[in-house]
DNA sequence: CATTCTTGTGACATTTTTGTGAAATATTTT
DNA sequence: AAAATATTTCACAAAAATGTCACAAGAATG
């Protein structure tokens, strides 16, 4: 389920950095040494984003990204523009002809990585499941463990997805029903009351690792999940 | 009492990053696949508004915003389009056709979500989950929390139903009456002193946090919260 | 198939909130 | 100034909301 990234780089020191950099993180990435190669490529499987280099031999990084915007199967794959030109014109340009994001060389990886999950994070979320980490309490989705200085602290499968869920909307109140729905899906005629013994078993799990105060009763409204 | 946002798109992962974003907005999602779908789910529960998608398989998005349009319960639903044809043809088509708004794809979830809000908030001002600010007191629904300097004060439910309407009705006096119409419900069978019990509560609330004046008495009259 | 884990519910304990009556203050009217 | 009216304050019992516990049924595991 790892994001396929596509990188279109005709220098190759860079298109291995990228690549390496992107594999670390848990991509996929997908190489590509031209717009043409690039083009073939996204026939046969549509990548979910796009790591365009702006000076390319043949067709260029713009012209590629508007035939990806003119097709209405590649229209919407988010696209991050490399350029080695730090001039605010070819900026406006890029984002205007289809860019989501923009970087200039020299540019760090870890930045990269971290532009390239925010746009993958804002058009298919259930693609990056980083770890959710708050006050030292990490929950991983992907390994379906949450953890404290290292320690993986037991809990049950419904108290993971209550934690889950709560550590994705921090700081918001949720009614019992609304947390039934979330949770045990909307078919469910469970009684409402089932939240509480499942809130009260998650706190003693988080009690027995410190967190005394994590899942907070809002009267007459819910419960709310939040550090402060 | 968050709004509920139809959103009728075929295409999931746009599907699913509005819903995402709507969510995280505070707004209630609905989703559905296809116009009959959706025509399902608004004969069960009419929805705030709905985004709505043009290009649908079997009946498409016009077709859809007609219907609703003959309909007189479901006539003055906002209805925001989406397009990914981007000529002036068709906004002028889709907007005469009962569109209240209309927005091209590719488009950011930030502008849509914006979007909604004005809408919504021309329709129905009290859907909208923004925090209130006044004076440096905050009051924020989506966490259901009363801040002053990032420090959260105590506050019963129904106090903060009455400061939570005050806070959306600044400057504008309210009977006893209108108040018990509109923080008891209807049904209610209260006595009207009772309003002034809570006043009182939410007074001193108030009062430990440097607010003195807040709450005015308008003899005669009623209540009225006002920063003046 | 036996064993272990997990789940939802009902019963009961505990805490918080609520509405009311009555008394105390305040404001206006006579 | 006294009377009449309106509002504030207080204490308290009833009601509502939440927390806790034990247990039987169900699901998962090996």
């Amino acid at each position: 389920m790892a994001a396929n990234i596509l990188i279109v780089e005709d220098e190759s020191s860079i298109l291995e950095l990228i690549a390496l950099n992107l594999h670390q993180a848990g991509f996929n990435p997908i190489r590509a040494i031209s717009a043409e190669y690039a083009d073939n490529i996204v026939k046969e499987t549509i990548p979910d984003l796009i790591v365009l280099d702006w000076m390319l031999p043949g067709m260029n990084g713009i012209e590629f990204a508007k035939r990806l915007r003119a097709n209405s199967a590649t229209k919407l794959i988010p696209i991050i523009m490399l350029t080695a030109k730090s001039d605010e014109d070819n900026k406006i340009e890029g984002l205007n002809e289809g860019a989501d994001d923009y970087l200039t060389k020299p540019f760090s990886p870890r930045e990269l990585v971290a532009r390239i999950k925010a746009l993958i994070r804002r058009r298919s979320p259930e693609l990056v499941n980083d770890p959710i980490i708050v006050e030292g309490l990490v929950l991983d989705p992907s390994s379906h463990r949450v953890q404290v200085n290292n320690k993986s602290i037991n809990i049950g499968p419904t108290e993971f997805k209550l934690l889950h869920f709560f550590m994705k909307n921090n700081n918001r109140v949720y009614s019992r029903n609304q947390i039934l729905d979330k949770i045990w899906g909307d078919k469910s005629v469970i009684d409402d009351r089932t939240v509480d013994v499942h809130i009260k078993r998650l706190r003693e799990s988080l009690k027995q690792s410190g967190y005394d105060k994590l899942i907070q009763t809002v009267r007459g409204a819910g419960y709310r999940f939040s550090n402060e």
